[in-house]
DNA sequence: ATGAAAGCGCTAACAA
DNA sequence: TTGTTAGCGCTTTCAT
């Protein structure tokens, strides 16, 4: 009788062998009664789980995951969860993992490396059984720091060289706003071209800039301004254009937030969007259509779905196979024609 | 030698005991120098720790929280994450109590009791030593059923009863809505009321009917609507309303993204928010100014890290004192004059 | 079909 | 200051 600093079960939680004892039976027993394990027609079965329920037992995942090596968690890692995109992936992950059995523990590490290593050890540390990583960067060093560590994990999103992921044709995506805007007789866009370290929105950029060369339109660097994911990065970027383009009739920006966020700067410096200067964002979030932003519709619940879907294969030890979506335009009201040939 | 399912260590994960071993002290003293306890001068201690980081050594949190009934999580239960004013919160929740030492763990329950005790259970399971809860219902079955889980917690946003809660004046920014509305000359007025569950959607409903009411401005039942937190329930509000009062010149929505979903169905009846509507929304979430939404500003950051320093001082055995902040109105383009009194 | 025994990895008591 | 001992609650052999 050492140990005893846990002094008396005041109420305390309810353990197996409370039940146990309650039943009449060996702890062993009513591990696997409520497991439906072994023994379903047996009586005592239903006897067991009953009075399980009458006393509240709650199984203890700390112990079960120490006993098992198994923790019944997959771990999400997530840029920012501000970022309508990212959390509406995010739930239809939640959602698919918790119909199965499974919980997933999401951080956000803020899209840097430290954050990165810092939140995926957190999880680690809680033993998950895979990671869903949907803040990838191009430079490998995050990436290969995670084949290290023991654990199935897969990319959503954003890719990062050949490794299992779950995304969406992004290149094509941006020929898409790409060739729409060409469509309408644009000339002087500009581009919005998120961060250089996400293959999401290089491609987007890439795609995009495809599709204008072909069509005769080239354009300058002085054009293309790198962003983050939220508003006012893209008011800010938006804002370092107009200082040295203020002539520009057309803005395809990689994310429908920084696209919202453009439009403040273009309102600041006396252009109306949707009149003046045409819009184009990315992903097609909830809010888009309220804000009648013509963008690229990303398949961002299926992309959720299915890379949990796959990430639960992985850990139960079948082979991934990465997945690539289809994006499809959406045409709203913000994209216009430039002003000269408006009527 | 029984138990032997766990055949061979083949990387296998580190665990205290083989950095004790490779130190040649006992795995106690291990413990003792990675959690700086006890022996801070001792050069064992940089050895130790040296050793365990090169080794990779990672702590597993299973094992720890069933020796000490503590997992240095917090559960945070949250009706959708894709709301951005939930987003905002919960990331500030998160940030704080990672700095402090802890994860927090998120769950999002659909604002519903099934789907609330479900989640709320599956937290409990991993044993979390508290409850952030953003999804309270006034009925008090969600919260009476807490009361009994023997797990502090602390409400968020929404208060229920006289339940430590840490939320913000949503009667008084009810009644700044409303009295902007008024100042601006409207007399038929529509409210998107949000859910009748809701503490904060409710008083900030009441508040706008006080303050229209001592302007000696009535709204009548047929112009006050429910709607969920998401566009497209803003929209169907709207819309509902519209149908028996396409004469309306203003609408006050309890949440940002429902007003932005509003002016959806605005336009398909040929009104042009900010023109001939005007919209006051809620929370002055990211997007609001780019969407030149009026707007009562919810301090959702102060809420969350105030929320998540409390919860951390019940867990360490310190009362919890109930916290009120202050919204303010916050004016954009969007709420204009009625059309009559335009110019 | 059920029980006995052992141990997952860690840390709190106690002893030295 | 360090080591010994025991056990958190569960599940997996193995034996009955």
């Amino acid at each position: 009788m050492h140990d005893r600093e846990p002094p008396a079960p005041p109420p305390g939680r309810v353990t197996l062998r409370m039940v146990a004892d309650l039943a009449g039976v060996h702890p062993t027993t009513v591990s696997r009664a409520l497991r439906g394990e072994a023994n379903p027609r047996s009586e005592n079965v239903t006897r067991i789980r009953d009075l399980a329920e009458k006393l509240g037992y709650r199984p203890d995942f700390a112990a079960s995951t120490l006993r098992t090596r198994r923790s019944n968690a997959i771990g999400v890692l997530v840029p920012y969860l501000t970022d309508v995109a990212m959390a509406t992936i995010y739930e239809a992950i939640d959602q698919t993992v918790v119909e199965r059995g499974y919980q997933a523990l999401v951080a956000s590490t803020g899209d840097q490396l430290d954050g990165q290593k810092r939140r995926a050890e957190l999880l680690l540390s809680r033993r998950v059984d895979g990671l869903l990583v949907a803040d990838g960067h191009l430079d490998g060093r995050y990436a290969s720091w995670l084949d290290q560590q023991g654990v199935p994990y897969l990319m959503v999103m954003r890719k990062v060289g050949d490794r299992a992921a779950v995304v969406a044709d992004d290149h094509l995506g941006g020929r898409l706003a790409g060739g729409h805007l060409a469509d309408l007789g644009h000339e002087r866009i500009a581009l919005l071209s998120g961060r250089a370290w996400s293959s999401a929105t290089t491609q987007r950029t890439a795609g995009c800039l495809a599709v204008l060369a072909e069509r005769g339109i080239s354009v300058p660097e002085s054009r293309i301004e790198p962003c983050s994911l939220d508003p006012e990065s893209g008011r800010a970027a938006m804002e370092r254009i107009l200082q040295r383009h203020p002539d520009i009739t057309a803005v395809f920006a990689v994310n429908d937030f920084t696209a919202l966020g453009a439009s403040i700067a273009l309102r600041e410096h006396g252009l109306r969007p949707g009149d003046d200067v045409a819009i184009v964002g990315y992903n097609d979030v909830h809010i888009a259509a309220a804000c009648e932003l013509t963008t690229v519709r990303n398949p961002l619940k299926l992309m959720g779905s299915i890379a949990a879907r796959t990430l639960l294969d992985m850990v139960a030890g079948r082979t991934a196979e990465s997945v690539t979506l289809t994006p499809e335009l959406v045409v709203r009201a913000s994209s216009c024609r430039p002003p000269a040939l408006s009527h």
